[in-house]
DNA sequence: CATTCAAATGAGATCGAGTCTCATTATCAG
DNA sequence: CTGATAATGAGACTCGATCTCATTTGAATG
């Protein structure tokens, strides 16, 4: 088989600073002219979530997101946080990312190449994966139906690489599961 | 590329009673082991929610479930279905499909092969489909990562073949589907 | 059979992520 | 600037899912 793409990093534009500051207002651009089209405003709040989500190297919940945010901004509310991640999911600059425990995470799409995600169940641990071949083939299964995808769901539930090697680990009990009856189970 | 398997029917045993009997009672029988592995009872109650699974020719979600159960048995309650669809997804009997609208609906998994799922956001239909070189290459990425899979939801949204054709009509309405799916008629 | 007791049930309380309301504030085109 | 209108934050609300608890039931035992 070919080889196929390993891991997935975040940008790391965080630690040079004028090219995070070009990268941000390139961004920033491309979301205001989106609200725009719409006749929505491009405000303090919103650019800060943004702002954050690009600076991130990992993902976010709504939790921390709001718990980064309120140390700039002690006014900032939860509802603000909720409304823009789907205004930035809707013109495509966010992804959502589910988990095993309900609360979703979010990740910043633009200039990441599209991967899916594997979920550790015991540490929670997001792993990025790409496989282009398996989106080919996933782009056949779709054509032969006649479908028309416009975003997809592909997460992968189990034990990471570490917590299998470390097998007292007692911190997530949260996340009973009860039999891993095939590969990838259904 | 070579063909990839078509269309997961139903099992259309409904029509034919004595091997839906015989079916019936060999999962049922599956399902009481588990049960007994684990110290817990098989009652008249997970007995009627797993033989409407079966007899289903479609994903049901926990209301469509309540309200024909409610039919044979009135005091029925909400609460029993949940703890037994968690049972039943426990031992393997019954998968979890995602919708658009955040209501997930349940299928029976056994003697079912494995498929994902293509989910229409204008009416609500569930396609199944099944890409076998698409699964080897998932199995290859969490292989080379060292995970191990418990489960897996691949589900992708979009417009069916049907929604397509038809002019649309009926505007963006936000998938506010209150249960609009009927028999999943052609 | 009847006995026994842990498990299961249904009604209703509770939880909580996400949404909505509304009075106030901010954006931005002109 | 100003005015029209969108956005905000606090907190009420929604609603699927879970939990509590008094009562009922399954099934093992003799
Ligand atoms: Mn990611
Ligand atoms: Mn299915
Ligand atoms: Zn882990
Ligand atoms: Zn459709």
């Amino acid at each position: 088989m070919k080889p196929e793409p390993e891991v997935i990093l975040f940008p790391k534009h965080a630690r040079r600073p004028q090219q995070f500051k070009a990268w941000l207002s390139a961004i920033l651009q491309m979301f205001q002219e989106h609200l725009g089209r719409q006749g929505l405003k491009l405000t303090r709040q919103r650019e800060e979530i943004l702002r954050c989500l690009m600076a991130a190297e990992r993902h976010l919940g709504i939790d921390e997101l709001y718990l980064v945010l309120k140390k700039q901004d002690p006014s900032i509310g939860r509802a603000t946080i909720f409304r823009t991640i789907k205004l930035l999911q809707e013109c495509g600059l966010v992804a959502e990312v589910g988990t095993a425990n309900g609360r979703s995470k979010f990740e910043l799409k633009a200039d990441r190449p599209h991967h899916d995600h594997m979920i550790c169940i015991e540490c929670s641990r997001i792993i990025e994966f790409q496989s282009p071949m398996m989106e080919r083939f996933q782009d056949g299964a779709i054509r032969r139906h006649g479908f028309v995808a416009l975003w997809h769901r592909h997460e992968i539930f189990g034990r990471c690489r570490d917590c299998l090697k470390h097998p007292s680990s007692e911190e997530d009990t949260k996340f009973r599961v009860g039999q891993a009856d095939q590969a990838t189970g259904g």
